[in-house]
DNA sequence: ATAAATTTTTAGGTTTGTCTAAAAATTTGA
DNA sequence: TCAAATTTTTAGACAAACCTAAAAATTTAT
């Protein structure tokens, strides 16, 4: 059995690791994340090496192990497929989700998890554009580009976030900028690398470089 | 903040007070239904107690104060919308959806809540005949009898189960018995009290008297 | 009415997941 | 390179929710 911290550990292990290129997470990286001190981290390292979740070195910092893979992809999956029900289902903005979706993960029935699956249609991306990983943790694959880094004048269409904060997320749907409009770069400030885009083709407006990195596109 | 243990002792403490007709809980009934030892009970009692919401005095048992009757309600609530969203929704029986609901009962979301609600078309009773109390707590009345309360001859309609138990309520699936379905006794046995009935207007059946006794119609 | 049986509480312990303070290992930089 | 700074681990505690064993209160039955 894996507690609801113990699942915890393991997911923000796995969005850590990927966030690293696959390198080693470390103790103090993961009590930033956890909101706890360093030294729970360290207890409850032992605790999931212990049990075969984590390959753990002291001093060296952990990656997981495939069955902790396996967790955390599980937890991952039930995670976007709630934020699928909440949106498209309840009629939640994509900004008020999360916290109600860290609770929903950690409910324990797979046939709960594929019948919410097969009820919401098989998604593959969450409503952030996040992907999500089928029943036997396989993600599908994105291949997106930052807003930030696509050349003038081509135009993409808005495909996901790479920051779920809602401050964020409201700043984009006041701008109207949602995931699926077509975005097409006109111009590039000099002076604060801020950006002039054209939203599906009908209307122009400004965003700062900030909002431009956190735009995935395609 | 009211822990999940909390949540359920004050659920289980709100339907034995039912079942007692408003009288006071032992400890030893509640050790029955949390699965847990009379002593660990005592614990959480003083503890419930300490935080105003059950009445204890020592040796007397236990009853709800207004605040804990209101959580015992909001948790009652969540357990029979996600009820109701399982069957309806996603297609499970009603034999399959009592562990699932004891989990997703303690998700922490008013606005959760209301939007399920809403979703599901504000329904009034779960998948077992319950009646689902509303945001404010008050529960639809249901004036329902028993089956074997009920007269030879009187067409009644079905409308809930006092016994969840996944074998009754598969082996009423069984038999055919669903809710909505209209019933006629036709006969009762002098010998050991079992009934012959007739279902929807169509088909003749047995039932033991231990299944009428847990039938509620109306 | 009071002894026996039952129920409930108390006392003392365990596990899980957290903490602070201090020790140990690693990394950084002069 | 080696001392200072940083990171990580260990040691010792605590709260929540459970346990067993024993004591205390209540109920039952002669």
């Amino acid at each position: 059995m894996t507690s609801f911290t113990e699942e915890n550990y393991l997911k923000i292990i796995y969005m850590l690791t990927e966030l690293n290129g696959g390198n080693e997470v470390s103790t103090n990286e993961l009590a930033e994340h956890t909101q706890t001190k360093a030294a729970s981290v360290s207890d409850m390292l032992r605790k999931l090496a212990e049990k075969s979740y984590i390959n753990y070195r002291k001093y060296q910092g952990v990656t997981l192990t495939k069955e902790g893979q396996r967790i955390a992809l599980s937890v991952i999956r039930k995670h976007r497929l709630w934020e699928v029900f909440l949106v498209e289902k309840l009629g939640f903005g994509w900004d008020e989700i999360h916290d109600i979706a860290e609770q929903l993960e950690h409910i324990d029935s797979k046939e709960l998890t594929e019948k919410l699956d097969d009820f919401l249609g098989n998604p593959q991306f969450d409503p952030h554009g996040d992907p999500i990983p089928d029943a036997k943790g396989k993600m599908p694959t994105m291949g997106y580009q930052k807003l930030s880094d696509t050349p003038l004048n081509q135009p993409v269409v808005m495909m996901g976030v790479s920051v779920h904060s809602p401050t964020f997320l409201q700043h984009l749907d006041k701008n109207q900028i949602t995931l699926g409009c077509t975005i097409k770069i006109q111009e590039i400030s000099e002076f604060d690398k801020s950006f002039t885009i054209v939203l599906n083709d009908t209307h122009t407006i400004f965003v700062s470089n900030e909002v431009a990195k956190n735009l995935l596109v395609k």
